[in-house]
DNA sequence: GCCAACGTTGGC
DNA sequence: GCCAACGTTGGC
């Protein structure tokens, strides 16, 4: 059984070209500190669900392609990093606090299928992402969301 | 740049 | 364990 996932990251920072220019195309989804999408990666994400790779906080928001979970689980090494923006230091090695998943490229979507676009599409209503005051960086996807937005997307 | 909504922190 | 204060997210 295969799930669907919506991840967020800012284009600035990391966008769907910078997943697909590394090597192998993937990523570790490194600092991620919330709780709620720690346990999704740590506790629900297998090897092979499709992530629906969302771009926030810029000019289009929206979701600019695919990706899928190449790897899953494992701990975030940045929390061990003291010089790291996301460096925790109630975090041991023995007893990690953050864990990530590694996600691979898939496809790039020709054009950003855009928030605005999702809120108006029947059958979205209920997307978690177009809650209001919804931040939470990773959400869950229903097949049958998915389906609408992959007959949406170019 | 503004600000609403949310999550976290820490005093009590 | 409550909750006010604070910091962050992210659309607009």
């Amino acid at each position: 059984m295969t799930n669907t996932w919506l991840m967020k990251s800012e284009p600035d920072c990391f966008s769907i070209d910078d997943l697909a220019s590394r090597p192998n195309q993937t990523e570790a989804w490194d600092g991620v500190r919330n709780y709620q999408a720690r346990n999704m990666m740590r506790d629900q994400m297998r090897l092979g669900d499709r992530v629906f790779f969302y771009h926030s906080n810029c000019k289009v928001p929206g979701i600019a392609g695919i990706a899928e979970i190449s790897k899953v689980s494992f701990a975030d090494h940045t929390q061990f990093e003291p010089d790291s923006q996301y460096f925790d230091p109630k975090a041991t090695l023995a007893k990690p606090i953050w864990y990530l998943v590694e996600v691979q490229f898939v496809e790039k979507f020709n054009a950003v299928l855009s928030l605005e676009q999702m809120r108006h599409t029947p059958g979205l209503e209920d997307m978690l992402l177009l809650r209001k005051g919804s931040r939470l960086s990773i959400t869950p996807v229903t097949n049958e969301q998915g389906q609408i937005i992959m007959s949406l997307a170019l």
